[in-house]
DNA sequence: ATGGCTTAGTTCCTAAGA
C-alpha cells in the first residue's frame, strides 16, 4: 500500500497535476496540503471521478489540508488539533482508511523567526506532540503525512549556509520534532536514506529545480505497529519538473 | 532574499509561502 504525502500549493491550480498523479501512480492514500480553497470550493467531483474519496479542512487562500482514499471514503476522526481554542488555521485532518489511521498535516512554517509566527510553529508542534501521544497510545498502524516545515537535519538541505536562519533549520525547530520522534515515530524516508541528499521542495525561484537546490521537509511518520510493515520510501521527484508544478514532490512510503 | 516565482483574493496590487 502506496501513501503519499503532496503539498500541491492551491488545489484548485494544481487539479490537472493531481488528477494525472492518482491516474498515473494509483496510490492507496493520499495526504494534501495546503489546499488554499473553502471547504465549499473544493474539488470533491473531480477526485471521486478519478476513483478516490476524500475528506478535507479547508480555509480561504490559505492552508487547507485533506486525505484521499482510492476506491473508498475516508472516515473522518478529527481536524484541528486542541490546545489553542483561537487558532483557526486549517492544518490538521486525521482519518481512518483500511484499518489505518493517517493524519494530513501542515505544520506553520514559523518565518520570520524571531516572532509571533516562529512562536506559533513552536507551540502547534507541541499540541501536534500531545496529539500523537494519544495515537501510540492506541497501538495501532498510524501514519502521520505532512509538510512539516522542518530540515532535520544538516544533509537534508543543499545549503546549510543559506538556509541557517530560516525557521525551517533553527535548533528550536529541530528539539521539537526530534521529541516528536522520541515518542516512538520512525522518519520513512531518513530510515531509507539514512545518509540525507534526499530532497522533497525545490522553491519557484533563483532556478532552485534547474540546480537541484531543494531540501526534505515532508515527512511520512510511522508507529511502531505501521512501521513493522515498511516496505520502501522514494520521492515522485519527476513530477517536480512538470508543467505548472507545485514547488514540492509527491513523498510517499510503502507498507505491505 | 533587503525576495529573483507562484498562488489566491478585497485582483491589475498585496500577502504569504519557505
Amino acid at each position: 500500500m502506496k501513501i503519499v504525502s503532496y503539498n500541491v500549493n492551491g488545489i484548485k491550480a494544481r487539479l490537472p497535476r493531481l488528477v494525472e498523479y492518482l491516474t498515473e501512480q494509483q496510490p492507496d492514500i493520499v495526504c494534501l496540503q495546503e489546499l488554499k480553497s473553502s471547504d465549499e470550493t473544493f474539488p470533491e467531483a473531480d477526485i471521486r471521478a478519478a476513483g478516490y474519496g476524500a475528506v478535507w479542512h479547508g480555509q480561504k487562500a490559505f492552508n487547507g489540508v485533506a486525505i484521499l482514499a482510492k476506491g473508498s471514503d475516508p472516515i473522518e476522526r478529527q481536524r484541528g488539533l486542541a490546545g489553542e481554542d483561537e487558532d483557526e488555521h486549517s492544518r490538521y485532518i486525521e482519518a481512518e482508511v483500511d484499518g489505518l489511521v493517517v493524519a494530513s498535516i501542515y505544520l506553520p512554517n514559523g518565518n520570520p523567526q524571531p516572532g509571533p509566527k516562529f512562536d506559533y510553529k513552536l507551540r502547534w508542534m507541541e499540541r501536534l506532540r500531545t496529539r500523537a501521544g494519544e495515537l501510540l497510545a492506541e497501538e495501532r498502524p498510524v501514519a502521520l503525512a505532512g509538510d512539516y516545515n522542518v530540515i532535520t537535519n544538516d544533509d537534508d538541505t543543499f545549503s546549510v549556509r543559506a538556509m541557517q536562519d530560516d525557521a525551517l533549520m533553527q535548533p528550536q525547530s529541530r528539539e521539537a520534532y526530534r521529541r516528536l520522534l522520541a515518542q516512538g515515530w520512525t522518519d520513512s524516508l531518513r530510515t531509507r536514506f539514512p545518509g540525507g541528499g534526499v530532497w522533497t521542495f525545490w522553491d519557484y525561484q533563483a532556478g532552485a529545480w534547474q540546480r537541484d537546490a531543494g531540501f526534505r521537509i515532508d515527512h511520512l511518520l510511522l508507529s511502531p505497529e505501521a512501521a513493522d510493515r515498511f516496505v520502501d520510501a522514494g520521492v515522485d521527484k519527476e513530477y517536480r519538473g512538470r508543467e505548472k508544478a507545485s514547488d514540492h514532490a509527491p513523498t510517499w512510503v510503502r507498507l505491505s
